[in-house]
DNA sequence: ATACATAAAAATGTCAAAATTTTTGGATGT
DNA sequence: ACATCCAAAAATTTTGACATTTTTATGTAT
């Protein structure tokens, strides 16, 4: 039987978080987790106050834990805000970043682009999620990665997670198109960064965010 | 000898950090806090792993705890950062929040507007600051209080304490007529959010900030 | 049947000690 | 003097037991 060091319970949490195999507003009881992990309730206890941190789990004292909530209003807040906060930080990057910045976007981008034309070619596989879902991060992570504000880029993967945890659930029905739309979408917003076009890059954003609304 | 319950450790530890008690950067050991609260070890790092949610600390796994760094420049972060947040909290609620909104700011401005005057009048105590402090963020806090993003007012609320870490420590010279700008400030947006101009809003909250930057 | 009180069970929080890891300070050699 | 290595000390993390609180289940009265 595997055992784990606490940083692969963590990590192994913030998965499942993410990809809904703790659905979201379910309660997470430390004593149930104990024997899977091998290890006592207070290391839970105290892995999921870390995960709290991001926003992935939420706390109340003597109530213990759950995964976040999620209901579509809260869906349409946090992608109103993580367009808020991408327009912001890709303005700014666009303003002031350099050379290494746009190295970075476009890998991040080919990166993405690639596993993406798999995925409309190939039946999706939870492996294949897993990994688009990580490089999808990367490149938005890299499209602000100029912005020179730590916390906005801080506060953009807290947001970033929360908007997976809150719409993998939901959107298991990938019709045909919709790696298509996306694709397209990535390829927007990467053309409109690298000409420098601050509009159209807020507006690339806007438009790839739209259907979450 | 006082004895504190954990909310209570919590507030006191906030407090501290909030006003520089703890200053910016320093290392936060739970061994030394144990005789103060008199309780464990234990409680005390579980309070700390709450307290690095909202960003007052950072954590580093078997590197303990610090009060979060400050800098010049991560203080321009910090403020900009704020006036993002501000200033879209503010125009959405302009755009949406009704009369409830606009009592409970009324309220709020009334509130921190009688508080300003004393502290021109009188010369400053500690426990002025904290009063002045709480009121302040109540009127922050009120502005945005009608933009219905609950992540937006959580996320706010984080960067709000954040900014008063970081900048109570430097600013111990309250010039004469600081209190006095800082007046003229609120009232400017107070008016122009009741007037509901999102432009004029936007100015006055980046002109009260600015000299933060 | 519904509401309320109460007891049992489960979950959560706190503690002090043990195990692990990092930091400190001094000795050694270059 | 400077770096490296080692041992002692300090700090951090983990544990299992115990205390407290919340939740659930049961019984009673209206």
């Amino acid at each position: 039987m595997k055992t784990y060091s606490t940083n692969e319970i963590y990590s192994d949490l913030y998965e499942q978080l993410i990809n809904a195999v703790i659905p979201a507003g379910s309660k997470i009881k430390p004593v149930e987790l104990q024997s899977k992990y091998g290890c006592s309730t207070n290391t839970i206890r105290d892995t999921l106050l870390r995960l709290s941190k991001i926003g992935l789990v939420t706390f109340q004292m003597q109530r213990g834990f759950r995964a976040r909530e999620t209901s579509p209003e809260k869906r349409a807040d946090i992608a109103k805000f993580r367009v808020l906060l991408e327009q912001e930080g890709a303005a700014l990057s666009i303003r002031k970043a350099g050379l290494d910045w746009e190295i970075r976007l476009n890998t991040a981008h080919h990166k993405l682009s690639h596993i993406e034309t798999l995925m409309t070619k190939q039946n999706l596989t939870d492996e294949h999620l897993l990994v688009w879902s990580s490089a999808e991060f990367e490149f938005h992570d890299a499209l602000i990665s100029g912005c020179a504000s730590d916390i906005l880029i801080e506060t953009y993967g807290h947001i970033y997670a929360q908007f997976r945890q809150q719409f993998v659930a939901q959107e298991r029905d990938f019709g045909s198109n919709y790696f298509e739309s996306i694709i397209r979408e990535h390829a927007e917003i990467l053309q409109a960064a690298l000409a420098r076009n601050e509009e159209a890059c807020k507006q690339a954003i806007y438009d790839h965010m739209k259907r979450n609304f």
